[in-house]
DNA sequence: CTGTGACTGCTAGTCCGTG
DNA sequence: CCACGGACTAGCAGTCACA
């Protein structure tokens, strides 16, 4: 898929994983989604939709909107 | 499908749009995506994926996370 | 503990049209 | 200008075995 914006948040949903110190397997049972595919998220190879994303957020107990701060370009 | 996320996320989207003077057709195709598909998002029908969310917020030249800022409900 | 490939059902997203 | 529909294709959600 080679996406930088979807490499960009899945790095950030890992780096924000590892702070709580969870492995994808406890990430992926709070949120209720199977660890491979949390797996494949972080490495920025699924183009989530918006619920899972709310999932995922909800269960690393942290704002979306903290997760995309800046993940875009916008033009100046 | 009922969400109240995506309709949270749909109307803060239709906000945004206006404060633009835009009309659902130039978000569409400024965003490169069909004016049917806005429409439906912004009524909180769909389940829209990342990489879409930020071509919308790439278009409307605004961050995803202004968006999203308080759109999960967190415990305290 | 995580990366990866493969697979199926379902839905994301397009394109046409209507009132 | 927008809501809403049908029909269609590309691609996501979700799972598993195995390294």
């Amino acid at each position: 898929m080679e996406n930088d914006l979807l490499k960009k948040l899945g790095t950030r949903i890992r780096e924000k994983r590892k702070t709580l110190g969870w492995t994808q397997e406890d990430l992926a049972s709070t949120a209720q989604i199977d660890r491979s595919y949390i797996g494949s998220v972080e490495r920025g190879e699924r183009n989530l939709t918006f619920t899972v994303l709310c999932q995922i957020c909800t269960a690393l107990d942290c704002e979306v909107a903290e997760l995309t701060v800046g993940i875009l370009e916008l033009p100046q």
